[in-house]
DNA sequence: TGAATCCCTGACGCCGACGTCAAAGGCACA
DNA sequence: TGTGCCTTTGACGTCGGCGTCAGGGATTCA
């Protein structure tokens, strides 16, 4: 398929796509026209690419990963980053749980006030 | 204290500090000088400042809530932005998990590989 | 064969949370 | 009174993940 194509089945804009492929998280193959051409496993590599974005990982630490994520082949020093990233994630997961509850407080205090009719002050 | 010390205590640079008082989420006394002199409480307001950068929180976002976690007064409207952050937080919270696990499948993939001794290709 | 729609590269713009530098003035201790 | 560190405002720089525009070619359908 094309850009086009692939942009409409995953959500994710033009030039997103031609972005990733920049950063080499996303391969093409070109026509004799030079456009890009992708198979349907595109589609999938897209959506993991968006979920470690998601996950608060740069493009700079996917890169390196993707050719093992097709093969699931791996190098030793590549291992020790992803397990890095993992604790970077569980950290991120923890402090995330904690300011939730933190507003949750927030929230439990503003009811309370506001129970009591007491605007908030500028 | 003034705005060194603060930044020492806080880990937090004391560029950053000025920066939150330009978003107004952070209030400095002044000496006749023009020095920042800050209460204790300043060190816990720093702490939860940068726990809501943490969480995802924009400073146009933690702007307003803060003269309410203060006085624990809020105003209905502004209860209902609090109660949005909260849900966005915990989608957050989900789409981190599953990119844990989908990390985490990986790195049993790479493991598998890596018991097989074959190097990742590039 | 034309018209609409797609696609290409290259380049500049944007935004948020600061970093960094300049030029100047305070504070503490000798 | 010097000297060495702290602080001030102001302004420009940075970085990542794109948006957006310009100026051109490719595809497709009638």
């Amino acid at each position: 398929m094309r850009i086009g194509e692939l942009a409409a089945r995953t959500g994710v804009s033009v030039r997103a796509l031609r972005y990733y492929e920049e950063q080499r998280l996303l391969a093409s193959e070109r026509t004799a026209s030079g456009q890009r051409v992708y198979p349907e496993s595109a589609v999938e590599r897209v959506r993991l690419i968006r979920q470690l974005f998601a996950a608060g990982l740069a493009s700079k630490a996917i890169e390196p990963i993707m050719p093992c994520v097709v093969t699931g082949e791996v190098v030793p020093e590549l291992l020790e980053r992803l397990r890095a990233e993992r604790e970077r994630m569980d950290a991120k997961i923890n402090e995330l749980i904690a300011a939730r509850d933190k507003l949750d407080a927030i929230l439990a205090g503003a009811d309370a006030a506001a129970h009591k009719g007491r605007p908030c002050p500028r």
